[in-house]
RNA sequence: GCGCCCGUAGCUCAGCCGGAUAGAGCACUUGAUUCCUAAUCAAGGGGUCGCAGGUUCGAGUCCUGCCGGGCGCGCCA
């Protein structure tokens, strides 16, 4: 049972009661009244913001509209105490018994407590990282491959349909490049010297296998031949190698896609001529010529007709074009056939993660996919921020150009997975995320990884010392939940209770908001109130959780202690971060 | 010049559809260890929510303008 959800119901249903006693009119429109756990812990278990909401529409005053609806609260067996506060708050507090009955819901659930149906099998896309292939993946793009994997972990926990998806830009110009650089790289292996790799191509060392590869599989045939026969023969070979790598990258993080769709691939198709085609025959396309943009600098600016998608119309500031000069498609035209792919393929919504260098790309992007899909269609951009990446509070330096990036086995190798991952997560996406590879290693309380960790390792410390005095059988979660939980009254314990139980509340809100992060804080204040209790249980015996001379209290601990290692692994597996049974 | 994102405690950041006295961690000060892992916990000080207007019974949250920072701005992807 999902605790806000249930009580918002109970509230309907006596506000209803007072519309049909006449105490308030018939016909209002419930839909802003929440209840939601209030700020402060002195407000009480929930608070409740309907006489608020209804004042307006119901011409009363909000303290007589919460003084009627406190009235009938009152009578709720769930209710320990109902009071009227601030301009009209309700605020509830929960009889003891409610909470002990949600902790025995929580184990009887078990694992999986909190996934729900909010998705209604409903299909949703999510497509992130979709690195260019012509190279090994940075830190950078570790942050996009985190945060989308626990989004779509969420999303498919909460009942979605989810498909995760990588598309691949394997054509254009870049991979031209690609396809050059291997072909120095080759003729390295086959024994010519070709000094500093040019300008324009890729310097990277890991070139140097692909080069040695292709010389291996094919001798010494390319190096005679005229690009034009050369170039798309090692072009293939090279994206080949390149996706390999990437694929390596991503399963050293533990991140599987379902589908990689390829650009070159959605050319061939004709795609993007059928995208082109139906916009056109909307009325959408013209050819116009577009005005310089001010302020940058512009002497090599001309104007140019061009085919244009009128993005105006969908809340874009310009309209974009679609055809570069010498005909072919713009990457824009490409990703508008690949937008109207997902739709095709029954996607009325869609997630792309990107990185923080797109974001002057979401309005027309947003607007393609408006225009086709008459405005069926949803998609959510999720803009990842840099990540700062420091060695002990002073910056790791970068630089592209001399082929010195962080890539992101490195930092796997040198933190490990879970650590990587963990760290991308609490942290709103549209911010900047402060990485320090130093900090994330130490045992401490600001670091994130280990306090929550810690907690389930201590958690599972616990339930092994509980196994000296519980038969194994009475220990597993269903067996707990029929321990009497009266003793559980310290406001401590009830805390915990009461943050286990807003669990469910907090996995929907995170999934209906896309945004992961907000599980990462609350099993970080779970843990607070878990460790919390544990040293209180040091300096006050009746507390602690494992006890020979107290053997029904154990249990009701130990039934405690297996509600908090439920969620906070439930919680870790949804970001894909193994829980430790212990610390070493 | 224009667009998007950000601006909350000394630092790093939460703040969920507009709600009550704006929260947490770090750092700082003080305290707790014969004890299920002190790898932890408790207490304390610390704020003009960038600035100025506006909407509202009520604004960190919505609107407008400005200031500061990041990213981007046809023939790159």
């Amino acid at each position: 049972m999902n605790v806000f959800s249930h009580l918002t119901c109970v509230i309907h249903e006596e506000i209803e009661r007072l519309c049909k006693a006449g105490t308030l009119p018939a016909g209002l429109d419930l839909s802003a009244v929440s209840v939601e756990p209030p700020r402060e812990a002195e407000h009480g278990d929930a608070a409740c913001n309907a006489a608020l909401v209804l004042a307006k529409q119901a011409r009363r005053k909000p303290r007589e509209i919460a003084e009627h609806l406190a009235e009938r609260l009152q009578e709720r067996v769930e209710c320990r105490s109902v009071e009227v506060a601030g301009p009209g708050f309700v605020n509830l507090r929960l009889t003891a018994d409610f909470w002990w009955a949600r902790l025995a819901e929580l184990l009887t659930t078990g694992p999986g407590y909190g996934a729900d149906d909010l998705g209604h099998g409903r299909r949703i896309n999510v497509e992130y990282v979709s690195a260019n292939p012509t190279g090994p993946l940075h830190v950078g793009h570790a942050r996009g491959a985190v945060v989308g994997d626990a989004l779509a972990n969420l999303l498919a926990h909460m009942g979605f349909a989810v498909t995760r998806e990588y598309y691949v830009n394997d054509a254009g110009a870049q991979v031209d490049a690609l396809a050059r650089s291997v072909h120095a790289r080759y003729r390295e292996a086959c024994g010519e010297t070709i000094g500093a790799i040019p300008e324009g191509l890729y310097p990277g060392d890991y070139l140097v296998p692909v080069g040695a590869a292709l010389a291996d599989r094919d001798g010494r045939r390319w190096l005679e031949e005229p690009e034009s026969v050369w170039l798309p023969e090692i072009r293939s070979f090279a994206i080949e190698a390149m996706m390999d790598l990437v694929r390596e990258d991503l399963e050293t993080l533990g991140v599987r896609h379902d589908l990689f769709r390829s650009e070159h691939a959605l050319v061939g198709e004709g795609r993007v001529d059928d995208a082109y085609a139906v916009l056109e025959k909307a009325g959408l396309i013209y050819d116009g010529v577009l005005e310089p943009p001010k302020g940058k600098r512009d002497e090599d600016w001309e104007p140019r007709e061009q085919s244009l998608f009128r993005a105006t119309a969908f809340g874009d500031d310009t309209d974009r074009p679609l055809r570069k000069s010498d005909g072919t498609w713009t990457y824009f035209a490409t990703d508008i056939a690949y937008h109207r792919d997902k739709i095709e393929r029954g996607f009325a919504d869609m997630i792309d993660v990107w990185g923080a260098d797109h974001g002057g790309y979401v309005k027309r992007m947003k607007a393609a996919v408006s225009a086709l899909s008459n405005e069926a269609a949803t998609l959510d951009v999720k803009i990842c921020q840099m990540v700062k990446l420091l060695d002990d509070g002073e910056p790791v330096a970068m630089s592209k150009r001399a082929g010195r990036f962080v890539t992101l086995r490195d930092v796997v190798d040198e933190v490990g997975r879970d650590v990587v991952r963990f760290i991308m997560l609490p942290r709103r996406n549209d911010a900047p995320l402060e990485f320090d590879l130093r900090k994330v290693l130490e045992q401490s309380r600001d670091n994130p990884v280990f306090y929550v960790q810690y907690a389930h390792a201590r958690a599972c410390s616990a339930l092994r010392r509980g196994a000296e005095l519980v038969p194994e059988a009475e220990l597993t979660p269903a067996a707990l939940a029929r321990t009497d939980f009266s003793c559980l009254d310290d406001p401590a314990e009830l805390d915990l209770i009461r943050r286990l139980c807003q669990w469910p509340r907090v996995l929907a809100g995170a999934a209906l908001a896309h945004e992961p992060h907000r599980l990462a804080f609350h099993l970080q204040e779970l843990a607070g109130a878990f460790h919390l209790l544990w040293t209180r249980g040091k300096d006050d015996a009746r507390l602690r959780f494992v006890d020979a001379e107290r053997p029904s209290e154990t249990r009701a601990r130990l039934a405690l202690i297996s509600a908090v290692k439920i969620v906070v692994a439930e919680g870790l597996a949804l970001f894909g971060v193994e829980p430790v049974q212990e610390m070493r």
